[in-house]
DNA sequence: TATGAATGAGTGTTCATTCAT
DNA sequence: TATGAATGAACACTCATTCAT
């Protein structure tokens, strides 16, 4: 119900089903509160049977975690790399964010909550790939400033505050939801931009 | 480092000791990651020697997030008591509540991040009181778009956009940070009433 | 050394060496002072890895009782069933049930000692058949008075009596005997049908 | 509700109210069935508390047993002393017994279903007392058998029949059952001496 | 005399993981 | 590829007992 396994090094089928499986589970009972058994039963297995497939459970978060990192990553490159207007950019931004977030918010809560049980190298590298979106992101920030699209202010704030507007919508936003995802991001990106002051 | 244990109610010294003691494990590695040795051996106990003051590992949780959760019902009810504008509410909301955040950052980290571990009737306890501070936030957005001083907008994504900005702080408001909380809160309720854009 | 575990119902080879091993350490440390570890090493396992097969030790205790229970309960109404006078079925109950606790001297312990450690609606059940059994025997009894077999009397009484002399064999029956069990079962007629006094 | 502390080698007050507590709980629940806990609890007492008058758990179970295995002990003694036929010499044993279970039952229970667990030294000196009880009633019956009082009979299995019935009064005598316990013994005794059959 | 607090071992049970089949 | 069985460590929690107060 909700990783994004596509391309390059994409799994087996069967490491796509358990990792599926897995996220729906970290998402409900959390990383700690989750047991091989859990996942193993959430697909009709038995515990065991899933170390055919995978290494250990903390592969599992980590492949999680870490595909997300990396595709959130790759995004945030492409829009960098767009030629458009640090408010478009923005704007991009918030609109794939939310498309996905309610496309998949088992693997979304799982992002923005498990992430922090990962362990040692591998909880650095996924810190790593978040400190260089956050950075990207204040870089848009900071070009809306010097252009004068943006009134002078602190950019770090700026992105604190836009990231988590977007980051809690994991809390809320269903698939199911009667607004669509373009029209909420459209409405987050104009109380940011403009405010809710009338006149 | 994190409760608020003061007024009627309060627990024996021992009760409060561990209290604290839980909220730093269970913000660090999260409830279930957290086991009664890991709590003991931060004070400094044996596990079994905490039984001698509490009932369950759940009964911490409980108390922990319980004790938040009400606290922060009462300052809403005493904000929409008073007779400030809309704004001045808000605005009131987000100095206290950044001011919390930044002096209980490992409380807030359990209520916002570890409270959906409670289970049952507790669980239910801590949503409604949630529910109803949210209805209180949007009362007051909604007066504010009555008396004209905020646009026409969407009260429950204005709700949201608030929260989540507000709620997220607890991932980096340090004590010990460069910037006054009262400060940031500033920033945080001038970017929502008039937006980035220049001019 | 201890189970009734054919027919119907058996349960894998694995269980029934888990029940056979619980009955040996039930029967002589009783069901509270005996722990899951004990039931283990009388394995050569461990404690855990008794959960691979069963669900809990309290599982245990009701698979072992109740199992006594339905087979007496049954071998009460086959009793009751036959075409024998008064005085021959209690002599077949009395044979069957001696030559029973002497092929399964720690079940017959567990049965007659360890059964009230049984919780809730498993005890219910327990006490139920045991009263079913009861009245069966009563009724023989009552049987025996009614053909002028026996004399006018207390059938609570004499009924408390057989029981008593029966279910106490456990203490000291034991399959290496020197006495056959069907001689000690035609004595203890004979004491209860003619008495001791001589003449 | 059922020692019996008379006479030289009464306790305390105190210990004599915890001996009456431990009673009652280990002939509810069993002497591994109970904590000290429930016992202080039994009397609005901390279990640590109990420690100021007694030694360990396993001294009040061996305070309890072995008082009454001493007492019937010295019964047994007056009764072989006495100047009675055999017959006589039975009917004061089970009349004494039976009125002796009816007013301690909990005292009863713990005699014959927990002395078990005792150790070593002390359960060895229980187990002796018992023989010598059970001796002095064989040579009681053997007695009846020498002067033609009883048919010749196996006097082991005699005894055991004698037993086997007075002892398991524990599970049903109540002291405020509707039959008077001398009664009872008579029709025990009358049953043991003529039997059933009619004519 | 009794308490409140603590200990350290032990309770029943679950865990992630391994491995022969 | 999956199972059934096992492991050994860990889990939350209770135990009998001690001791300063």
């Amino acid at each position: 119900m909700s990783t994004t396994n596509t391309g390059p090094g994409a799994q087996s089928r069967h490491v796509t089903a358990i990792l599926d499986a897995a996220t729906r589970r970290f998402a409900q009972t959390g990383y700690h509160g989750t047991s091989m058994r859990d996942i193993g039963a959430e697909m009709g297995m038995h515990a065991g049977s899933l170390y055919v497939h995978i290494r250990s459970k903390e592969d599992l978060l980590d492949a999680i975690v870490w595909d997300i990192a990396q595709s959130t990553e790759r995004r945030m490159e492409a829009v960098l790399a767009a030629g458009d207007t640090p408010v478009d950019k923005l704007r991009t931004i918030a609109e794939e964010h939310l498309r996905w977030v309610a496309a998949n918010p088992d693997a979304a809560t799982v992002y923005f909550h498990e992430w922090r049980h990962l362990k040692g190298e591998r909880l650095e590298r996924v810190k790593a790939a978040r400190a260089r979106w956050t950075r990207g992101l204040r870089d848009i920030i900071q070009a809306g400033i010097d252009e004068g699209a943006f009134k002078p202010m602190d950019v770090r704030l700026a992105g604190l505050a836009f990231v988590g507007m977007l980051n809690s919508t994991y809390r809320w936003l269903r698939p199911d939801g009667d607004l669509d995802t373009a029209e909420i991001a459209g409405t987050f990106m104009d109380f940011l931009l403009h405010g809710w002051a009338a006149g």
